[in-house]
DNA sequence: CTAATGGCTCTAGTCACTAGAGGTTCAAGA
DNA sequence: TCTTGAACCTCTAGTGACTAGAGCCATTAG
């Protein structure tokens, strides 16, 4: 028996974060012993090991909903599995291309310096104007 | 003079968002007209066309305030604008790194499925499974 | 027995928006 | 001039996937 700490440690997902999967429904409720402390077994450690390999593959967490129920159906459905596996590899795929885009976007701007302080600084007057973009490229958010 | 309708449309900024950068105060607050309607001028343009830009190219809204900042400077300051940029293009470059690694790392996974309902699915044990990987790639979060 | 560590719940904050309610103003046509 | 419909206003709440903190209770090592 794990407690939630022992959990963490063991998974690498921190603590708040296993309450918060409970909470939304992605782990089951963990039974409590007579502290009302969460206590968890070894097919806590095995679901929370599979939301932690996913999520670093970059699965949403709807998605893995999806794949934790199929884990659980009779004669697992590979093929939804696999669907879900591609449409994930399909956009992994995409954002590297754009991403690509905006490194050497990026890297033309950066060329632009000349280091010293007179005038325009043309780093700026190049993110301020996108028509010196060489590529068109599209908008790109946050993300590891 | 621009109407937020018309700003939004001249430079592909969504009208909430428009609002939004003024509340953070990211866009210095626009004038208002007798009935309160917010009016912008060439200015407004440009700077709501540095931001929309910067954006695209994965800035985050508190790199853009420093960079909008260094714009209005004195002698605006081109290394400080520079660092900015290489740092962006620096995470740009980790992020590739990162999600080709875990591309592979799908295609391989994807590769398992038979196609058959019958006994367990490979793609659901692999992504179960980290020990199977053949890098051993970090976390990674949403984005385009 | 006591102190330190770890656990509990609940609320609120993050980032960059997006959606909706409910009301006001504008511009164009009759 | 009146009316209609689009565009505008503010305010609140929701998104995803957590993270941080307050204030309290449980467990465990010495």
């Amino acid at each position: 028996m794990f407690s939630i700490g022992a959990l963490s440690k063991a998974t690498g997902v921190k603590v708040p974060t296993i309450r918060y999967y409970e909470e939304i429904g992605l782990l089951p409720p963990a039974g409590r012993n007579a502290g009302n402390q969460r206590r968890y077994g070894q097919e806590g450690l095995e679901a929370l090991g599979f939301i932690k390999h996913a999520r670093d593959l970059g699965f949403a967490l709807e998605d893995i909903k999806v794949l934790m129920a199929l884990d659980g159906e009779l004669g697992e459905d590979c093929a939804e599995a696999n669907r879900i596996a591609c449409a994930q590899l399909d956009q992994v795929r995409a954002r590297i291309a754009r991403l690509q885009q905006l490194a050497s976007e990026l890297e033309r701007i950066s060329h632009l310096c000349d280091g010293g302080n007179g005038g325009h600084c043309k780093v700026l007057t190049a993110l301020g104007d996108h028509s010196q973009c060489a590529a068109d490229h599209g908008p790109v958010r946050r993300a590891d």
